[in-house]
DNA sequence: TGGATGATCGCA
DNA sequence: GCGATCATCCAG
């Protein structure tokens, strides 16, 4: 089994950790079913003093896991149709956590074309939120599970520290102006331009 | 550029 | 209960 980052680095400040998840390589599966990606763009949720968390208003029967154990998934569908992953941060009783936004494909890259349904070139296979969920297999049923083995794995950075670009995070409404939004800078894989 | 599509939650 | 909201994707 390949290394896993320890529950010790997601139960801090989320701001750190989603800076820190950054070159991260998400895996999921084993044998003829792994699929794995390196972390290129996360955005941080805070808790109750983030107005766009989930846990803004406190616990409720979907963000509880926000204020569970850190080191496990938060997965939950929007829109109808899709899901997004984020990754559980803070100790226990304390809300927070990193949605994963992007991801650069490192293996599995046929899985994850017959999962998306459609040809793609690498650059759009895990591209946004809900896209890597597809390509990764991640829906309802992963919430909850520990990110340090079985079905989903998120283990440390490999190689040279990316440098980080930091802006504003996408698609919300409140608190828009906020810099919780972390991605490599110069990444090809990236869900939106620039950073 | 707008249509699809449904869980969630605050408020009544 | 009801309706506004929503951290989206894709076809055309």
């Amino acid at each position: 089994m390949s290394r896993v980052l320890p529950v010790s680095f997601y139960s801090r400040p989320t701001l750190e950790v989603a800076r820190d998840l950054v070159g991260a390589v998400l895996s999921s599966g084993e044998g003829d079913y792994l699929v794995e990606g390196r972390v290129v763009e996360v955005e941080a949720y805070l808790g109750r003093d983030d107005p766009a968390s989930h846990a803004a208003n406190g616990p409720t029967p979907r963000s509880a896991i926000m204020y569970g154990p850190p080191g496990r998934a938060y997965v939950y569908f929007i829109y109808g149709m899709h899901h997004c992953l984020n990754a559980v941060t803070e100790p226990e009783g304390t809300a927070g956590a990193v949605l994963i936004r992007a991801v650069e494909p490192l293996a599995g890259l046929d899985l994850m074309a017959v999962r998306r349904g459609r040809r793609l070139p690498p650059r759009r296979l895990c591209d946004g939120p809900a896209k890597l969920c597809r390509a990764f297999g991640v829906d309802l049923s992963c919430n909850g599970l520990p990110l340090d083995g079985g079905r989903l794995r998120l283990g440390p950075p490999q190689g040279p520290r990316p440098r980080i670009a930091v802006g504003r995070r996408i698609g919300i409404a409140k608190a828009a102006d906020l810099p919780y939004r972390f991605c490599e800078a110069g990444s090809g894989f990236l869900s939106a331009p620039r950073g």
